[in-house]
RNA sequence: GGGGGAAUUCCCGAGUGGCCAAAGGGGACAGACUGUAAAUCUGCUGGCAACGCCUUCGGUGGUUCGAAUCCACCUUCCCCCA
């Protein structure tokens, strides 16, 4: 139905954190002359690093790695601008006749490339949204719903009436742009993507294996330093955006003295178990799971890899 | 040794004769997701051939048309006085 000779060939590596995205994206480059872009919201900020599980020198092991760490932690950021610079990577990539391998685990990141997704021209207005939001203590989450089933009925109905923060985006951006959120999705969707990508998507058919992962990662974070970078960044004025980071909201009560140390850190635990989880919802839809417990040599899941490309 | 209290579905915890497979919370599981996305929102949580049936409220027996709820004994735990 659609030649994909003349699209830019890309690889994209996403799963559930801990799942071993990195180790095997910087394998799949090494033998494929890619380079990494990393498809991680946290990730991009300068700090923080530990509790993002930033990859270090040693574990890049060389490869290139764009997108990591390159935004001020003061300043916010959003998909639409990740997609620009994910793309502005891949390009550069290509044009060094190297393989753009995407690798992260965003997926709201990684589909706005893959699939092209363009987003509204109007970036998001504080005033207008700090309004909506007023509006909706003030009046109740109904009333904007019901303004939002007069405007656009389809977006309103799509939408749960307790989701407030869609149902305020959606009015935002009817009001900014004087296009609906339906009108605004279809209009994303216009332009084929120019890429020709294959998703790998890293599962785990016992999933106790992956939260022993996750445990273990917590365990080591800690040991190299999580608990002084967390009060460091919990007394600094940061970007709402990076705190969103999991780790510091689960230190925090530790640090108040409300929790003993040992409660915050099985919080935080469970918090990203939690995200794995969620992280296992979005790509479960998108891709066939490759089974990262079927292959206890990594060189075997290398393998596998590579067979599915 | 004496006195008092408690045992509920994965956990905490309501429930003191029928409206109870049993409130509420937690956890788990599942789903959604278009400019804060590691965020936010939702559903679901005894079993089954399932508008009904079966098993469940520490154990055994009893009262009653009917018990998680009442009685007796047993087991375990907690508290107080010695």
């Amino acid at each position: 139905m659609q030649s994909t000779d003349n699209k830019i060939r890309i690889v994209t590596v996403a799963g559930p954190t801990a799942s071993g995205k990195t180790a095997l994206a910087v394998a799949l480059a090494k033998r494929l002359n890619g380079e990494v872009i990393s498809a991680d919201s946290m990730q991009v900020y300068a700090e923080p690093r530990i509790g993002t599980a930033r990859p270090d020198e040693s574990e890049m092991a060389g490869i290139p790695h764009h997108l990591l760490g390159f935004v001020p932690l003061s300043r916010p950021y959003s998909v639409a601008q990740y997609a620009e610079d994910a793309r502005a990577a891949i390009a550069d990539i290509h044009s060094r006749g190297k393989l753009p391998i995407l690798c992260g685990g965003t997926g709201l990141y990684i589909q706005a490339v893959t699939e092209n997704l363009s987003f509204s021209p109007e970036d998001s207005h504080d005033d207008c949204r700090a309004e909506l939001k007023a509006r909706a203590a003030a009046e109740g989450i109904e009333a904007l719903l019901a303004e939002l089933t007069a405007v656009d009925p389809e977006t309103a109905a799509r939408l749960h009436p307790n989701d407030e923060g869609r149902i305020i985006r959606a009015l935002e951006v009817y009001k900014m742009t004087g296009r609906t959120m339906t009108e605004q999705r279809r209009l994303s969707r216009t332009q084929p993507t120019p890429y020709n990508n294959t998703l790998l998507f890293l599962d785990f058919r016992n999933r106790d294996v992956l939260y022993d992962r996750i445990d273990r990662r917590v365990d080591a974070m800690l040991q190299n330093g999580l608990l002084a970078e967390a009060e460091r960044l919990l007394a600094a004025p940061t970007a709402p955006t990076a705190m969103q980071a999991i780790g510091y909201k689960e230190l925090a009560p530790y640090f108040a003295g409300t929790l003993t140390l040992s409660e915050a850190v099985d919080n935080l635990k469970r918090s990203t178990r939690r995200y794995a989880k969620r992280q296992l919802s979005w790509f479960r839809r998108l891709a066939e799971p490759l089974y990262v417990d079927d292959y206890p040599d990594p060189a075997d899941l290398l393998q596998a890899a590579c067979d599915r490309l």
